[in-house]
DNA sequence: TTGATTATGTTATACTATAACAAACATTTT
DNA sequence: AAAATGTTTGTTATAGTATAACATAATCAA
């Protein structure tokens, strides 16, 4: 079974998150007769280890340290294939990627960024989901994604601060 | 007094709209001793004049044109100081730049965006807003800044593809 | 006027992402 | 197994977005 998303907690066991993402991006795959291929696998064990979003050009030095060619077009295509499938999402407003913690169905995609440690968590709230879709309903929009991007300080770096000042 | 925001509307008299931004925004620098240079105003003037969120570089003919220097840094130096007065927002998804009708007091940036006519309203609903900051208070999150965008089908997009299928 | 501040011109470069086509690999059919 | 097909990767080039750095010009405050 699985464990709660640790959110903004620092003190879990990160490879069990990791190891879990990738067990959960295989069997997926699998279960979608799709090809999770070494080079997939990989950007998503690097997207997954960074607790920060990822841009598409931090990830080329370790695809060459693993032997793989390292020109932009295998990053990119290697998270497009992810993000299709769920198993990553784009931050529009950093241009980078993280990790889905839990890509079985598809959802919108919307993130809590701290600006001083920069860590972003996934934030999946029905109450907003639903005020959105009153609002655009109220103007007759019909909404087919969702990106929300809320920028501020997490809790541990809110302590930090309020220490300092 | 100011009119309604026309939204998707289409038949309303834009040049009203681009006059009374260009309006608001002088007396706006006016109040804050702020220099509503020529290049600046001719910005924003072009941001507003398009119905479409416009791109950086869209901008640098119309710069050339009336006689500016047309390199990248002028045009992102323009967008940067209308975006700090909240003249005009940047939508992340579209690398875009669009006119903030209600410029006076700074707020959250949000946005519906059609995916076939290309046009962004801003979206400004309080219960979207709250929706947020209960959700990020659960979890001990300051927000300082939002950005909602949305992509679908406007009214009038809907009425066309629903006419089609 | 002098000096400080702010805005613009100019050149170069960094960063992000995709096009296009060839080669390698996997899968299915014969 | 061989051939045909479809998918993935390699490779080169280029498009698109944004900023650094420094010189010049305009504005503002003594
Ligand atoms: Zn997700
Ligand atoms: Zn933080
Ligand atoms: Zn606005
Ligand atoms: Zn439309």
């Amino acid at each position: 079974m699985p464990h709660q998303d640790p959110g903004f907690e620092t003190d879990h066991n990160h490879q069990h998150c990791i190891q879990q993402a990738l067990d959960t991006a295989r069997s997926l795959c699998r279960e979608r007769s799709l090809r999770l291929t070494p080079i997939r696998e990989l950007v998503l064990k690097l997207v997954w280890q960074s607790h920060q979003p990822m841009g598409a050009y931090e990830l080329l030095p370790a695809l060459a340290d693993a032997g793989f060619n390292s020109a932009p077009p295998t990053v990119y295509r290697a998270l497009e294939f992810l993000q299709e499938q769920g198993l990553v999402h784009r931050i529009a407003s950093l241009n980078a990627y993280v990790g889905c913690p839990h890509p079985e169905h598809p959802h919108t995609s919307g993130f809590l960024i701290c600006r001083h440690c920069q860590r972003a968590v996934e934030l999946d709230s029905a109450p907003v989901h639903q005020a959105l879709a009153d609002t655009a309903a109220d103007v007759g929009f019909e909404i087919e994604q969702e990106m929300i991007e809320v920028v501020g300080l997490c809790p541990d770096c809110r302590d930090e601060e309020s220490r300092d000042a």
